[in-house]
RNA sequence: GCCCCCAUCGUCUAGUCUGGUCUAGGACACGGGCCUUUCAAGCCCGCGGCAGGGGUUCGAAUCCCCUUGGGGGUACCA
């Protein structure tokens, strides 16, 4: 059988990391099968359309790797208003891929419908429907549409305004087959009537939804839980037009820590967010591959590339239980990634966050990047998001603060005596040729035997003095990057410091 | 309300289909230790779970029923 798999974002905002798991599992399903992954876009409602959310979206999916094998032309693109089109142009056989442009198809299906008995015009106004639901919730009975129009003796004008609905069966069960979870059973008597069409002659997503999955030849449709209950109107389109059921495969919801539907009160919930706060693609892959499902026994490993996850994912093992959005584990997994990457590659990935920070200039001049490239050895085991450069560095391209007088003075010595060591400190480094971490290291030692300081109090004081934080990356390699000249002058505002404290304590 | 789904450490999960090898395994987080100039990283140790109740069976995390809990659906939204 030739997988064919699909998404199909709803262009109104930005998809949800939920949904974007459900893409992984569509995206790795067809990768491994040597199928196709195709990205539709569901624009009917027009009311919510934001056409700018169409290249965000594309945007996104490209980041985390998950390319499309057919999905809107450059003249589908264009017409949705979306620009610089040509970049997100991929086309394919079975087009139009944006909704909005296969009305037609939508219409002729539609007609279809009614003139084989499966579907009927309905012009109830939308007051009508309301008061009908109140009463039925005030008398306890089952919500859903009365089937006014149903069966008219004199049907509905196609002249005057009105919606089509699917004339549902009145009695009998619909099983779904589902891969994951196997058979699920449905009562007839207790499916809605559905809108198909509406009003605006545009179709509602389960009519849309059938006909492009029919044409467009979709084989598994991999999708959310939320989707299950809604599927017997799916079937009873395909059943009506004599067309073939996909496979269908419904995997569970994600959310949020607190078991709450996932929201940007957790933190990041969309691709964009991801990518801002400093994930790499290539961590939040294998992070959104693992939740839900899992290669099994016999393994224990939570790190896999790309190709062992298009390898082994296997589609019929996912979970049916709802899983809970792990940050913890997520900023642990990051944290593996940014370890295991080459030093220049780090430093590649760290610049746009350098930048935003304001610490280094846009473009970046040539003679920096020596520096960059000396600062991320020290930061790379420390970092479990890129943009926590930020506060790790800030030090070392903008002035500090001399920090006060009782970060100066370690415990076990009066501020005279930090004040001998600080000076002895400086006449040091300022002799230490040339200025290296390796060179630096010994000296220092040496001195705190000299002066019968501990290491601590010695190596911590000239932290303090130096980066006016108390964590830093290793000291001798940040003393070398800010070289000698900013530590000396940085040493020379903490003896001052120590001083006057010191004797104003007196 | 009605319908559907789900239920193993705090979290992600292995084990469930094909009952015994499970005194339930791993990872994250958490606690402790080692290493160490701080913070990390790394290594070692620890804490911690089959939601509850009935069955079936020689034997149940695994099969059945009920209860409870959670999630989803119930639109001229997808």
């Amino acid at each position: 059988m030739n997988v064919r798999v699909r998404f199909a974002p709803s262009p109104t905002g930005e998809p949800h990391i939920g949904n974007i798991r459900t893409v992984v599992f569509n995206w790795l399903f067809a990768r491994q099968n040597d199928g196709q992954f195709i990205l539709r876009i569901e624009d009917t409602d027009r009311e919510r359309y934001r056409p700018e959310t169409i290249p965000v979206i594309m945007d996104g999916l490209r980041w985390l790797g998950l390319d499309w094998d057919e999905g809107p032309s450059q003249k589908a693109l264009e017409q949705s208003g979306v620009e610089n089109a040509r970049m997100y142009a991929v086309g394919g056989p079975h087009g139009p891929y944006i909704q909005s442009e296969r009305l037609e198809m939508y219409r002729q299906v539609a007609e279809e419908l009614i003139e084989r008995g499966w579907a009927y015009r309905c012009n109830c106004t939308p007051e009508r429907l309301a008061r009908m639901r109140e009463l039925q919730r005030a008398a306890g009975e089952q919500v859903m549409y009365d089937r006014h129009c149903r069966d008219l003796a004199i049907p509905v004008s196609p002249d005057q305004p009105h919606v089509v609905r699917l004339r549902v069966p009145l009695a009998g069960e619909t099983v779904v087959h589902d891969a994951i979870r196997g058979d699920v059973t449905f009562d007839n008597g207790l499916i809605d009537d559905q809108i198909l069409v509406k009003t605006d002659g545009y179709p509602t997503y389960h009519l849309a939804v059938v006909v492009d999955d029919h044409y467009m030849e979709i084989s598994h449709v991999i999708r959310g839980d939320d989707w299950i209950s809604s599927t017997p109107k799916r079937i009873f389109i395909y059943r009506a037009m004599d067309w073939e059921v996909p496979i269908y495969c419904h995997v569970p919801l994600v959310n949020g820590p607190d078991g709450q539907k996932l929201s940007k009160r957790h933190g990041a919930t969309s691709i964009t967010e991801f990518h801002e706060q400093g994930y790499l693609p290539e961590a939040l892959f294998n992070f959104l591959a693992l939740l839900g499902w899992s290669p099994g026994e016999g393994e224990e490993r939570e790190i896999f590339s790309r190709d062992e996850l298009i390898e082994r994912f296997d589609l019929f093992r996912v979970s049916t239980a709802p899983a809970t959005f792990s940050y913890d584990k997520l900023n642990w997994m990051n944290g593996v990634y940014i370890r295991e990457l080459p030093e220049e590659e780090l430093v590649e990935r760290l610049l746009p966050f350098w930048q935003r920070a304001g610490l280094v200039p846009d473009p970046c001049p040539k003679e920096m990047r020596p520096k960059l490239q000396r600062i991320v050895p020290l930061i790379q085991e420390r970092l479990k998001r890129l943009d926590e450069v930020a506060e790790w560095t800030a030090f070392m391209f903008v002035q500090i603060e001399t920090p006060p007088l009782e970060r100066l003075v370690p415990k076990g010595m009066t501020p005279e005596e930090s004040a001998e060591m600080l000076q002895a400190t400086r006449d040091l480094l300022a002799e230490i040729e040339p200025f290296e971490a390796v060179t630096i290291e010994q000296p220092l030692r040496d001195l705190t035997e000299e002066l019968g300081v501990s290491v601590g109090q010695l190596l911590g004081t000239l932290r303090w003095a130096t980066t006016n934080q108390k964590a830093t990356p290793p000291l001798f390699g940040t003393l070398a990057v800010l070289g000698r000249e900013r530590v000396l002058r940085r040493l020379d505002a903490a003896i001052e410091r120590v001083e006057e404290g010191g004797q104003g304590m007196l």
